[in-house]
DNA sequence: AAATTATATGTAAACGTTTACACAGGTGAT
DNA sequence: ATCACCTGTGTAAACGTTTACATATAATTT
């Protein structure tokens, strides 16, 4: 490994004004800074991330927190964050947190011994003693009191899923909720709720927990009875579609299911998904560019970006 | 931060002391280590990760490597490398290659500057002078001369694909081949066509790119003429499905499709998709396993896993 | 009792940067 | 001619660890 040191031999100055030249900062005579510039380019020279993280207590990573990479949504967020990291020489630490909270606390404290430059946070659901850090925190996709957060429309989302729902002639509609605690979760269910009683539908709502636990012991035959279901992600709506498939119920005919998201697959699954599109990896990206500002002292502000319907053939 | 510092002050001893009692490495009478033990507790004392890393020029983060983590193959993988990591107390950084050789080399140079303890790609696909490092480097799912790796039985997967396909009576067979380079999908093509010259049943092969590029002209019709294809995963088995269902073929009727994988998904596509499982997750797990193996000096060995058939509707 | 070895601890250098500070020479204003 | 200031450079400390080496005491061997 070829090092500052390296470039000081050779170019025959100093090891700081190496670093004044490579890094712009404080003075260095133009002549100079040419030849450690060339030096560098010749002899390969790649500063080593770790020892300038421990000089400035602060790293280029950022540290990044999702529920579970396993669920579709994530890769998304995170192709946005990391897409947006590299572009400024950035790089991020993903953990899965299964939204355990000892888990979160666990990876924030990595986060911190490795002198993370900020972290972007889709677990995260209570106003926290614990992180009392400095470092920027970004919320992604959740709003908790006194922190800076991006996400979706979701209030609007929840309100397109009713308003498209009733006016396919769904009259008995059931709100899937999402699971507890999320902000984001709950705006949609609020949203549609509000929309249908606007409109005089009768509805019902089914905590997420609940259809799980149906779906999986087989008792669900409870939602056959409605004619309309809002799902709280387009996951939940595969799931429920492949339920009311296996029970011989004609979609859309006899129900129409609307999910949220738009994830890939929702063009594959049959038959096709009526959903809201929100923009997955802009949040990513979006969120990260946050980060930055506000390291760079900039005041940012939290982020509310727009949802659309996407027609399908499930309504 | 409560540094090493604070402990010896006050334990009442040297830095060196403290160390090699946090660390158990050199002497440490069992007083003195049971009283910085318990300082360290009661302070809530972390060791600095950067500073490790830069004295051992070893952090403990592994790079990995994957094509695109939206394709939902990898999340799978990577959730099993970052399980492993964890339990090891390692943490990892991806990076996202877009099958991109400059891409590549980017991360591995970034890999570099931090003191990675070693990489886990699942983009490698020759051989290569630049990587000259010593660190160790798993390969997953690509098999490169002179590269320690991990795979599943891609061969055993094709033949499997096309035994299953000939037994449900499909005796004009079109092998969708996967992208070129990898040695993963080039064996599971080379299974099939094995396994179905043995049976003596008539079969083409389509380059990857043929089939993309005819999926989004919309000049798929060629593959009409099949009443079996072989796809080289599931992704593409669904976008396969999707255009049978447009062109209003029966599936598995008319034609019958696999895919390989065994995604989430592959259950809620219709109609559901028989294909090939292989233990994605075991992949990423046992890469790490390899990595800290190698780190620790055991001689490792590529390993390749088993696979099997899961029938669904498809066929 | 002397010599050897094992145990325990401290001192200080090292990892590769950044940066506060000191210093020197040059420029312009008074 | 004096002073202030700007530019360019070097010296050395700092970031928080680990570890080679030196030293001191205790335990064991001869």
């Amino acid at each position: 490994m070829v090092t500052i040191k390296d470039l000081a031999k050779e170019v025959g100055v100093s090891v700081a004004t190496v670093s004044r030249a490579l890094n712009s900062s404080g003075y260095a005579s133009p002549d100079v800074k040419r030849r450690v510039l060339e030096a560098a380019e010749r002899l390969d020279y790649k500063p080593n991330e770790v020892a300038r993280a421990l000089n400035t207590s602060c790293s280029n990573v950022v540290g990044v927190l999702v529920p579970d990479i396993t669920n579709p949504y994530f890769p998304k967020v995170i192709r946005g964050i990391e897409d947006a990291a590299i572009e400024n020489n950035y790089r991020i630490i993903i953990g899965n947190t299964d939204h355990d909270m000892d888990k979160e606390s666990k990876y924030l404290e990595i986060f911190r011994q490795n002198n993370c430059a900020g972290v972007i946070s889709a677990t995260w659901s209570v106003e926290r003693e614990e992180y009392s850090d400095k470092r920027p925190l970004i919320l992604l996709d959740r709003v908790v009191e006194n922190h800076i957060s991006i996400e979706s429309d979701n209030l609007k989302g929840g309100r397109l899923q009713a308003e498209h729902l009733t006016r396919q002639g769904a009259d008995k509609v059931l709100i899937v909720k999402g699971p507890e605690a999320y902000s984001s979760f709950n705006n949609r269910s609020l949203g549609a709720a509000e929309m249908l009683e606007a409109h005089g539908i009768e509805y019902e709502t089914l905590p997420y927990m609940h259809l799980e636990r149906m779906l999986s012991d087989g008792t669900a035959d409870f939602i056959l009875k409605f004619n309309g279901i809002i799902c709280p992600n387009d996951v939940t709506a595969y799931k429920v579609l492949n339920m009311l498939r296996e029970s011989d119920v004609a979609v859309p005919r006899s129900v129409k299911v609307i999910g949220y998201d738009n994830l890939d697959f929702s063009e594959y699954v049959y038959p096709g998904l009526t959903t809201i599109e929100q923009p997955i990896y802009e949040l990513g990206r979006n969120a990260f560019g946050m980060l930055m500002d506000l390291n760079e002292g900039k005041p940012a502000q939290s982020q509310v970006l727009d949802v659309k319907l996407i027609k399908r053939q499930s309504t």
